[in-house]
DNA sequence: AATGAAATGAGAGCGCG
DNA sequence: CGCGCTCTCATTTCATT
């Protein structure tokens, strides 16, 4: 049941079905197989051993966020003003553990942080960052940027080039 | 399978399959019934309403960048030249082809686009902003932020607070 | 050691009341 | 919407290379 080991090896037939089920986990094992020359079986196997060595992070649907009411996304840079490693960590925590903040980094450059928030409104979003950002001693300032175009999302990572 | 029809109303059963779904869209509908109250073709209705209408984009398998030698993650904030709208869509166009840019969002503020990007080395990188951004006259400048940590990825939106 | 073919079992899909 | 059926697909077993 998905636990275990760090870094296995993987081949060209493991790529190709990651590359398969990176758009669309649904496609049956039958049909990955036949796309990459394996049996169903095989194929089978390879996704468990890539799942319990967490290649396979999860098995997600992709939701769009303005038909469930969330319809505004956000950009936000932060900066801090103490990097202390307590600091740091304390920081990463409250935005990780915040559900409109969708994905969050720890980044180097002009800024700490940067991160992806999903909001119904720009008055939420307001009151988010009097909570995150105005309430937080250690936020130096933000920058927001305001998405127009989702253009591309999504989590697809570039494969064997 | 699945084309239509945009905006459908969802009540609080919806939202909480969707919810479920988000996280793990292996789960069993039965078990997804249990949860919500509900039975499994009850269920079944209602996730295949939902991607019929779109609300559910994809199902897909959530892959390790750095598990499959792409372990850099990079931010970008990139500002253009010139704001017209087919040089701005010739933009989204171009940057949305790009395999390596994993998230793109044409946006407000003191940026054009913001894009996560990510790449098996800086060398990679760096080749790929002599193409994309060096290689466009459009492009005015670009910020690069290397993300140290992936603090919360995901595309979960925020449900039914 | 990993594969493919065949058998088993769980779960999705559909019509019924 | 829930119940029960059917059927596809995931999963296991086993012989094979």
């Amino acid at each position: 049941m998905a636990q275990a080991s760090p870094s296995i090896a993987l081949d060209a037939f493991d790529l190709a079905i990651l590359n398969i089920l990176q758009r669309d986990n649904s496609t049956p094992q039958r049909v990955i197989g036949e796309a990459v020359n394996l049996s169903a079986p095989a194929v089978q196997r390879r996704i468990r051993r890539m799942e319990e060595a967490r290649v396979i992070q999860a098995n997600v649907a992709v939701v769009d966020p303005a038909q469930v009411g969330q319809p505004i996304t956000i950009f936000v840079e932060v900066e801090v003003i103490s990097e202390t490693a307590e600091l740091i960590d304390a920081a990463k925590r409250e935005f990780a553990s915040v559900p409109e903040v969708q994905q969050c980094y720890y980044v180097t450059g002009e800024a700490d942080f940067v991160m992806v928030i999903v909001v119904p409104t720009m008055t939420a979003y307001e009151a988010l960052t009097r909570r995150l950002f105005f309430g937080n001693n250690n936020v130096k300032r933000f920058r927001t940027f305001v998405a127009m175009d989702r253009v591309k999302v999504g989590l697809a990572v570039p494969l064997s080039d």
